[in-house]
DNA sequence: TATGATTTGTTATAGCCCGTAAGTTAAGTC
DNA sequence: GACTTAACTTACGGGCTATAACAAATCATA
């Protein structure tokens, strides 16, 4: 039989190659872009032959999601812990580090955010399937959600009425809410994930450099967005810190 | 010496055996995902065998280049096409059926989009070196921008003082105003790009399946930001012709 | 502590890929 | 008809994914 508790430091030196395996991918990724990644160069970079790996990963795509994974993780606590800086008193300023925080790591990390953004071509039967890159980038996504939702609850301010959207997303919303146990009304969090398109997604497009033929530099669009966000969210907006 | 004219039926015979590769690789690709297309599966697919196609295409990253370029060039004359179902004196009918030829052509296309959008990882060094396809994108922008250019000449409405703007993004766009020799106000351009910005950035996340995790159908979202786009820019929204 | 199971690693291999080289055939030119 | 060029072929070198078969080390315990 198998046995229950192999010793514990068996499993630590386990997880310990796991890691190496998923940080050793990450330079590759860094260096020779996403075609550098493959099981065989990070075998060779530790000094390990190609089909050790196998014995961590069962395939090139399982490792890819877990590098993901990671980044979505690393992406997360980096927002957490500048929304921390700050006391909870100031809901709007701690709104303002997280998605500055996001910036700046996306920035930082440029390998790692086109690959998390634009790897999944997943065709939808891939995509309701729970992996744990789905709830690392749940949960990523509610970080900015979630703080939002403080925002409102806590001193709540005039949203459009829910007739006043259309149909569709009337009952989009009301699904979303009751799927995520949301004790928000749907025509809120509609808003919130208005405001979260435009922020995530000029992100998103600056990173890729989809709006290189018009911009040099997309800190002060980012702050503009930041700005409009602050207003429609009854926040006092304040410029970053040097 | 090199002939001048190898007679004329030779060239198209070059010609149509380019686009019958190209297309393979588009089947390819919208069967077997972007893996999918390579060398020798579209030879194996037209019955050639393996290095005849790098008779045609040099190497694998220039067949994809031509056939990025060829989507772009689709994408842009399937708009323009659909703006010109109204006569000019409708701009912004004719804004509006840009838009959602634009939305259409994504949605019937996905792989297709998905690759345009996603594959440039370029790092900048080719970034700025003309190829066709920056040419083809280049047109690709400029049929929304444009024609929010001519609604704008043709009745100028208010928009936010150049100094209101961030001091960077007033370089910018007096820059990039300068750069295309455009006749407008850099303070207009900030303002079509923004447009630009919310209504492109929500297309890609909704063909990357970025709001999944939220909207089952972004059509009315997409809708709304239109309804928003006309009456940021002295517009009546119509909504869409069933 | 010695034995048998598990884990971790190794080489060998099949099959696919990119891209080059060298050789063959067919077409086009003078 | 001889020469040139274009299109295509097979042969290869070097990578990659992934499996199989095998060797060594590390348990877990009788």
């Amino acid at each position: 039989m198998a046995q229950q508790t192999s010793s514990s430091w068996v499993k630590r030196r386990r997880q310990a190659t796991l890691l190496e395996i998923r940080s050793t991918a990450r330079q590759l990724l860094r260096k020779h872009g996403p075609t550098g990644v493959t099981i065989n160069a990070v075998a060779r970079e530790m000094g390990m032959s190609g089909p050790a790996v196998y014995r961590y990963y069962v395939s090139h795509d399982a490792l890819v999601e877990a590098i993901i994974t990671d980044f979505y993780q690393e992406l997360t606590s980096t927002m957490l812990a500048a929304r921390d800086t700050c006391p909870p008193e100031h809901p709007g300023r701690r709104l303002l580090l997280t998605c500055r925080a996001m910036r700046a790591w996306a920035l930082d990390h440029p390998s790692e955010f086109s690959w998390m953004f634009a790897s999944p071509v997943m065709s939808a039967a891939k995509a309701d399937e729970e992996s744990p890159r789905q709830r690392a980038g749940q949960q990523f996504e509610s970080v900015f959600l979630d703080q939002l939702a403080a925002v409102w609850q806590q001193a709540p301010y005039p949203v459009p009425a829910f007739t006043d959207l259309s149909p569709s997303i009337q009952q989009q919303m009301t699904d979303y809410s009751a799927r995520t146990n949301s004790s928000l009304p749907p025509e809120a969090l509609h808003l919130f994930l208005s405001s979260w398109i435009k922020l995530y997604g000029l992100l998103c497009m600056e990173i890729l450099h989809q709006l290189d033929f018009a911009y040099t530099d997309l800190e002060p669009v980012f702050e503009e967005d930041l700005y409009e966000l602050c207003t429609m969210h009854n926040l006092t907006y304040e410029p970053p810190a040097e």
